[in-house]
DNA sequence: CAAAAATGGTTCGGATTAGAACTATATCCC
DNA sequence: GGGATATAGTTCTAATCCGAACCATTTTTG
């Protein structure tokens, strides 16, 4: 099976993901909250809040997806959506109080957890994978715009 | 914001991959297939076929979905299923003629699609990545098989 | 050998996922 | 101003996705 070596490392890539998944995942579960809610939390919190819109962006969660995951949060009382005056059109999303509690008392915990894992990688390491993580990931998202437009 | 500096590499893993997927997927769809679907007929192909749990762990797919996968397949005549003779345990799973006249369409197409944007990356940038991610994936497997054993 | 433990798949429940169609609101442009 | 266009969220459908519980079949062990 003489792969092609770009395929190596595409394998490397969803392998790593999904270790990574699967390690984050187990320990966010243990404190109440699916990967998607603790992104929410994780990243509401220190915040004002956002609108759908930048949260969608910062957490790489769908439009469409986003509002399933919000309603739950919503129905949790873990965060509230209101109206922007600015414009109508947008939702305002922000951590309720428990919310909060939430975010202090899982994201510190969370980011212990995951730090363990990751000194295994000496700082120049780390920079060295986000520098070339970050260069395929704009070679792809370039490469499906161009698609896109044809 | 001072984050970790791990905290910049997670992110920049989170995002290669879901460029990836998004691009990857893209193009699948457009073949007919799902990414899930693809994968099982990209591991089948050029095999008399597997067990369940080969192609569970070839194709990262966690045995409770592999089953709902493997259906929709042999509801489309893409895959076969039969029983193993030396453990009545195992299920065994293999191309069928019209799966392998989709393997032999769409696989050579779709290595074609993703070679595309992986010439970003030198050769040797190609290794480099391999590597590191490799090295963080074992980190993460290792620290989550210990976390359960706990 | 028989009970206990392990293994391979399926089933089930709850949640996420992407994309497409849709609604409401804003903005652009003649 | 007003129609064409773009944008923000929601709704909808179909497919994954994971973990836990479960069933059937080995394998291990006392």
């Amino acid at each position: 099976m003489p792969k092609e070596q770009f395929i190596r490392t595409l394998r490397s890539l969803a392998e790593c993901y999904q270790a990574f998944e699967a390690y984050s995942g187990a320990h966010v579960r243990k404190l109440g909250l699916t990967s998607a809610q603790f992104d929410i939390v994780a990243t509401l919190g220190n915040t004002p809040g956002m609108t759908c819109k930048e949260l969608g962006e910062k957490t790489l969660i769908t439009k469409g997806t986003l509002t399933g995951v919000l309603d739950r949060m919503e129905g949790r009382s873990l965060i509230r959506r209101s109206a922007s005056d600015a414009d109508r059109r947008q939702v305002f999303v922000a951590l309720t109080p428990q919310g909060i509690r939430t975010f202090d008392r899982a994201f510190p915990a969370h980011v212990d957890h995951l730090k363990l894992a990751f000194t295994v990688l000496s700082p120049r390491e780390l920079d060295q994978t986000t520098e070339l993580l970050h260069k395929l990931r704009d070679a792809l998202r370039e490469a499906r715009a161009q698609r896109k437009a044809a």
